[in-house]
RNA sequence: GCCGCUGUAGCUCAGCUGGUAGAGCACAUCAUUCGUAAUGAUGGGGUCGGGGGUUCGAAUCCCUUCAGCGGCACCA
């Protein structure tokens, strides 16, 4: 029998038959290792203890101390276990897949009785009983008729399906945990005993279409969350705890910055406080976007459909527009308009009037522009997914020799934004040509070069999403994180050299011939309203001062401050900053704290001392010391911290 | 849009197997002028998301509809 080496991380190597497995080298370092086995790293890849190894390799066998390979295994163990024991306790189920995802897994199931939250605790029981019976694991490889014979004679299509689906040269292996079967990759552990009983918790139900098609059934999914031990199982969920303490729908309620209502679904009533965040955001954008070298316009709401069936949204949109229906007491013809989903169709008829030359060119055009979509119902949430906001849209009409330094130009202008608001941590997505699309490959190839080559030149790494792009041409993405991980695209910019040629823009060359612009569509915050609701989350409300809504709360302590508090306050207000004074008959204690709980960044308490000497005592909020400080100081030093930092 | 859950005073929530709604906070009034996270007393406020039905009687049961939440699908 061919001999293979295996190489340790130590740096020494042993000899052993080709065929051997991992399981068999751990015996053969020691029986102790054996046990605490869980699975090795083979070349970089994950093996299970059980397969063999048939070529020379660098080989490390992995612990429950190893975090990454035993969370994997841990978790996906986990899901078998769980689809086991709802097979146990309602055998009518079917089982289809079982993935392991960000801090846990999701099986889905097909079952008439939808799953109720009371379940979750007897499939948990169930669960713990089959991880107490420490069965062992198994493996092995099966053909695939054998497999499908399987599966067909035990009434589970779905995993008929799914080997339908694997490619034929792929080998169809098959896991057992104790008797209970699955068609799965691997790896998996030693026995079900090696997963720890009290480090998981099975966290919700949903609907998930088979293979995420909303043509094909909908099946119910559990989600679970798991770890290696019960301390981090603890963390995880205290962690989940205080993210929902920073959700902008909650805060946004406390903080009195808007509120939404069933009269206008997905759509924005804005309170003062937070229309004070809204309009602040949108002057700094304003005067960056202008220093950025944008000129800025504004077009009609209310549009009629004969634009949109010219630009092609008409076809594909339809649905998801606002119709406006119209009737002229003496129109033959009903007239019918829709509120514009976007603003580019809007923005080309600009362009379009009067001749462009080459010279005008790149022409930056920007929007504060309102839109309203009718999303589906399911898709709404909070202020982040809406069927009305407002983009900070732009649409850089260019040559395509300007498409790489134009968007290497945008990357640098959102960096800079994203960094005055607070966002160090955020990527790019880099989204290529799909199935379905107009425009020749040249075409994209030179598109697709274009956006990775800006990226790169602007010293960013992107994440590429192969055939995710529009239909007429590839895209970036700039995503941001919420409060509890979901990510959210904000800022975008695409290419798009099928809008120009519909809606018929040109410019003048050097030659003196018409020629068609490009179109660079592009968002910095994406919205309005979904940025502020990042914003809210990820500050947990505490904004930055410049962007606080209410910044200063002048607090009296007795009665005879009430003059000076209001003559502080009018300084304060002179210089730009956003105060008032608070002269309630109540007590310091009762001010702080409702200011405190409302976020105020600075408390300025004044009582019979600080009349006397004309100070106040400042508080920042977090900080549970004060210090006293003169009116005129406080004044000077709240009037550089109001500055937005683009006028610092 | 799909699956599931939820919908009771401004907010957070209680209300068992059906018998005409309750708490805390908030709010109002009065007293208190009290130094950094809730001073006390008194009081007003809801017909239980909307519509329909069953019943002698429904917040509690059924149907329907709207909205929100968790996912999935969608996201120009």
């Amino acid at each position: 029998m061919a001999q293979i080496s295996l190489t340790f991380p130590d740096g020494n190597s042993r000899s052993y038959d080709a065929g051997v497995t991992a399981g068999d080298v751990a015996s053969d370092i020691s029986p102790s290792l054996r046990k605490k086995a869980i699975s090795a790293t083979v070349n970089g890849a994950h093996y299970d203890l059980q397969w063999p190894i048939d070529t020379d390799a660098q080989i490390a066998i992995n612990t429950m101390k190893d975090e990454a390979p035993a969370l994997e295994l841990v978790r996906h163990d986990l899901a078998h276990i769980m689809a086991r024991a709802v097979q146990d306790i309602w055998p009518d189920t079917q089982v289809t897949i079982g993935p392991v995802i960000k801090d846990g897994w999701y099986y889905d199931f097909d079952r008439k009785e939808p799953f109720t939250p009371e379940d979750l605790g007897l499939i948990e029981k169930k669960m713990k009983e089959i991880i107490n019976k420490r069965d062992d694991v198994r493996t092995e490889i099966w053909d695939r008729t054998r497999a499908v014979q399987y599966y067909t004679d035990r009434g589970e299509p779905y995993k008929v399906e799914l080997i339908d689906s694997i490619p034929g040269n792929e080998p169809l292996r098959m896991y057992w945990h104790g008797d209970w079967q699955d068609l799965c990759r691997g790896p998996h552990l030693q026995n079900t005993g090696q997963v720890p009983a009290d480090a998981f918790k099975l966290m919700s139900i949903a609907g998930a279409y088979w293979r995420g098609d909303s043509t094909r059934p909908m099946l119910q999914r559990i989600y679970g969350t798991a770890f290696t031990n019960k301390d981090a199982l603890k963390d995880h969920l205290h962690r989940l705890e205080e993210a929902a303490k920073r959700d902008h729908r909650k805060l946004g309620r406390e903080m009195n910055l808007f509120h939404m209502q069933e009269e206008a679904p997905g759509q924005v009533f804005w309170h003062p406080d937070g229309w004070t965040i809204y309009t602040e955001l949108q002057d700094y954008m304003r005067r960056r976007q202008r220093a950025g070298g944008y000129v800025e316009v504004n077009t009609p709401q209310v549009v009629d459909r004969k634009l949109w069936e010219k630009s092609g949204h008409w076809d594909k949109y339809q649905e998801n527009m606002f119709i406006v229906e119209v009737d002229e007491e003496h129109a033959r013809e009903k007239a019918v308009n829709a509120l514009k989903p976007m603003n580019c169709p809007c923005h080309v008829q600009i362009f379009n009037q009067g001749l462009k030359s080459y010279r005008d060119l790149p022409l930056r055009m920007a929007e504060f522009g309102s839109c309203a979509r009718y999303e589906p119902s399911g898709a709404l949430h909070g202020i982040m997914r809406v069927r009305g906001f407002t983009q900070d849209d732009g649409h850089i009409f260019c040559r395509e020799d300007q498409i790489e330094p134009e968007t290497a130009r945008f990357i640098a202008f959102l960096s800079r934004v994203y960094a005055d608001l607070g966002f160090n941590d955020w990527t790019i997505k880099l989204s290529t040509r799909p199935e379905q699309r107009i425009g020749s490959d040249a075409t994209w190839d030179m598109m697709e070069k274009a956006l990775g080559d800006a990226c790169r030149a602007a010293g960013y790494d992107f994440e590429l999403l192969e055939g995710e792009g529009a239909f007429y041409g590839p895209k970036l993405e700039f995503t941001l994180t919420d409060a509890i991980g979901r990510n959210w695209q904000c800022g975008t910019l695409q290419v798009d050299a099928n809008l120009p040629e519909r809606l018929d823009a040109e410019y003048i060359g050097t030659d003196g011939e018409k020629h068609r612009p490009v179109m660079l569509h592009r968002a910095t915050l994406g919205s309005f309203e979904r940025f502020i609701g990042i914003l809210i989350e990820e500050h947990a409300g505490k904004l930055p001062f410049w962007l606080a809504p209410r910044q200063v709360v002048v607090a009296t302590i007795v009665s005879d401050a009430d003059d000076y508090a209001r003559e502080l306050v009018a300084a304060l207000t002179a210089a730009g900053v956003r105060a008032e004074a608070d002269t309630r008959n109540e007590k310091i204690n009762y001010k702080v704290r409702e200011h405190s709980v409302g976020k105020v960044p600075v408390i300025l308490a004044v009582g019979a001392r600080e009349v006397e000497e004309r100070t106040a005592t400042a508080r920042q909020l977090g900080e549970n010391q004060t210090r006293v400080v003169t009116m005129d100081e406080i004044v000077a030093e709240l009037r550089l911290r109001a500055t937005p930092p683009d006028l610092l």
